[in-house]
Order: structure tokens, then sequence, then C-alpha cells
DNA sequence: GGATTTTCTGACCATATGGTCAAAATTATG
DNA sequence: CATAATTTTGACCATATGGTCAGAAAATCC
């Protein structure tokens, strides 16, 4: 009937098993941490026995490794809005929105982020020193050049770009905080509007850009 | 020579023991997270046989208890710096000094928290239910006071003291991630400073107000 | 349809961990 | 100094966890 059914199914099988296993993962990896993660509630929240966990990721730590990097690529993904930009009111402003969006759609991952960062960083500290340094420099510099250019305040590029990702961030890391504080109920999309026009408001005007 | 020697010199002994224990704990909570750390490595920490840290701390969970309970405390005394201002001005940029400081001096304090409230608060969700929510809610009266006399702009004070919160912490709970951006160094005395004026800046013009 | 590869799984193991306990050591008390 | 209270500690236990493995089951291939 088809030209090659069998290795494309097998594969398929194969990617879909290694997608619930690695979607359970983050998710309890968020939840309760990589020392309070077990294997077992991850082969339970995927719908599989613990051995066939271990068939697709040998260890732990590697199916961790794999959660991180995913994560990673997913971050840095966002961070493309950046670019292209014409101007800090456009690319400011579509980082803020890409991260807030992030942070709506993705807490576990910005979670499980969050917690190898205060950690040490001991199983992605290479992706630091590398990707993100490069990144950060490579952005920080366009800032400067904004700032050069009389386009915005001369804000320490760094400390601006701290500032976004931790206010973003928070959304997600301390996603359970902020509902406590909004009377144990989620935010509705109304206020997650709410607080991306606030975060944008603050920055832009803080930087001395007109929105 | 003095009245009362011996019951002193006891609690000074379990006081001190117990500030041991407890100043070991944290640095461990913070860096390994709930799951991760080992009552024994708290014990070699502190310079105490395991067992001599269950004879102060029963359990696992009171001892963890304990050191979230102190860091709310030291918390909350940052957050005092916000009363008695006069204006936004001063509220707010004493309260960011305060809070940059604390997680300066403090960092792994910052951490267990933002470990607790990351993974759903299982320990200390009655503390932020009652007195966060109280403080919360008392300090947005006092901004939304302001913004009703015109003093700064109309933000939403929840949104903003997340933003403040988030910004500040940042430098505590992903004091890794800053440290590697920063060439692999720890912020200098100035890079701090600087740090500190940088988020004012943003903040206080963010929100209509002149430093 | 038999051979072969891949996937699945229950049972099992070594180790680490939170916690216990009884007895020793130390300190207070009369 | 004898007695009582407090503290210290090594040895120990039950349990949980990451990981293994051999064989069953399924899928693939000739």
């Amino acid at each position: 009937m088809s030209a090659e059914p069998t290795p494309l199914r097998q594969n398929v099988k194969r990617r879909e098993n290694e997608r619930a296993i690695l979607a359970a993962a983050e998710k309890v990896f968020a939840e309760a941490g990589y020392g309070g993660a077990t294997m077992q509630l991850i082969a339970d929240v995927a719908g599989l026995p613990k051995a066939n966990v271990h068939y697709y990721f040998q260890t732990k730590e590697e199916l961790y490794r794999q959660v991180v990097s995913n994560i990673f690529d997913i971050w840095l993904q966002a961070a493309g809005s950046f670019d292209g930009a014409t101007g800090p009111a456009e690319g400011i402003g579509a980082y803020i929105d890409a991260k807030m969006e992030l942070s709506r759609t993705h807490p576990d991952g910005s979670k499980v982020w969050a917690s190898e960062v205060m950690h040490g960083a001991p199983i992605i500290q290479d992706y630091l020193e590398n990707i993100l340094v490069e990144w950060t420099e490579g952005r920080a510099r366009v800032i400067q050049g904004w700032i050069d250019a009389g386009r915005m305040d001369p804000i320490s590029p760094h400390h601006l770009l701290y500032l976004i990702w931790a206010t973003t961030q928070h959304y997600a890391d301390f996603g359970h905080q902020v509902e406590t504080l909004n009377g144990n109920v989620p935010l509705t999309a109304a206020q997650w509007d709410e607080a991306k026009t606030a975060v944008k408001t603050i920055v832009l005007k803080g930087i001395g850009v007109c929105g």
C-alpha cells in the first residue's frame, strides 16, 4: 500500500512514548523538584510501567537533561521575538509579551528551569555558559545600540534583561502565590492582559520609551 | 558568681545547637531542595551526628517548617521599610533597597522560599493565605491611595508588587545565572549598587514618580 | 509463517534515607 | 557525692528509590 509503513510506524510509536514520558517528567519535576521526583511517579503519570520508562531513558538524570534541554529550546524560541524589531518599544514590548505568554502556557517548564538554576545548574551549566551567554551579550549590544542612538534611557542592558526575565517568569514560577493572592483562583484572561499591560507599561516608560 | 548560671548555660547550648542546625538546614535546603536535602548532610554541615539533629528536630518536615518560618519573618521585616513612607518615591525606593539587600545577604533563604512556593507551598500555605494576603492587601491600598492622590501613575498595585518581588528576588534565586553571565564571578559591591540603581530607576520612572 | 528485531513488563536487587532506640556521657540539683 | 535530668551517639530498622534483567509479547522482515 505504501512505501515504508513499518519503519515509520515504529518511529511514531517510539516518538509518542518518548513524548508522553517527557511531558510527564516535566510535570513531575516541576511539582516535586529533581530530588523529590520519582521515576515511579513519572511512569504512573505517563501511563507506563517504570521499567518501560527506563527502556527509553536509561537514567533519571538523562531524562531530566532532556526535559531541561527542551525547555531551553522553547525559551530561546521566545527570545527570537526580540530580533527584527525596529526599536526598543517594539522589540522589548514583543519580548515581554512572548515571555508572559510562555509563563501562561508553559509554567511547568519555567519552574523546572528555575529549579535547575537555583540549585546551581548542575546539569545545564554548559547551556548557560555558551548559548545563554552568547544570546545575552548579543541582545545587550542591541539595547546598548538603542541607548547610544538616544532611543531609550541609559539603563544597564543586563539589569534590564534580568528585570524582564524575573518579572515575566514570576507569573509561572510563583504562580501559586499569585493565585493565592488572587483569592485562590487562577488569573482570568483579562487579568493576564492586565498583567502584561502593567509590566510593559512600567518597563517601557521606565526606560524612557513611549508605548 | 551569678544568679542562675546553669539554666542559662543550658538554654544557651540548646539555642546554639538549634541555631547551627537551622543555619545548616537553610543552606542544604537551598542547595538541594526539600526532596534532595538529606538529614545526614544537614547534620554534617552543622557538625553534629544525625541522631543529635533528630533530638532537636524530630522530623525533616518539622525542621523545614522552622526554616521557612524564619525566612518568612525576615521577609516581613524587610517589608516594614514600606511603612512610614511619606510617598511612593520614598516608600517604594526604600522597599526595593531593602529587598535587594536581603537578596545579597540572605540568598539561601530566598531560594528556600522560592522552592517552597514553586512546589505549591505545601508547608506554608497558611502563611500565604493569612499573613501574606493581609500584608499585600494593606500595601496595595497604600499604593492605590498614592494613585488616587495623583502621586503616581495608575498601575495595578498587585502587579507592581509582583514586579518588585520578582526582580529583587531574582538576584538571589537566579544568582548563579547572574554570576555566570557576569563572567563566572560574583557581582562586586559596585555592581550591586548598579543593580539597585537600575531597578529603582526603571520602577520609579515607570510608575511616574520622580526619584 | 518462521526468524529476528524491537518493545514491554513483573520481579528483583543494592543502596540510601528518614527515623528509632538504648545506653553512654554530660550536666544540673539536693 | 549521689541522684536526676538532659544531651549525645553509634547501631539499627523499615521503607523507598533508582536501576537491572530475563523472559514475554509485539512488531518487523525475509
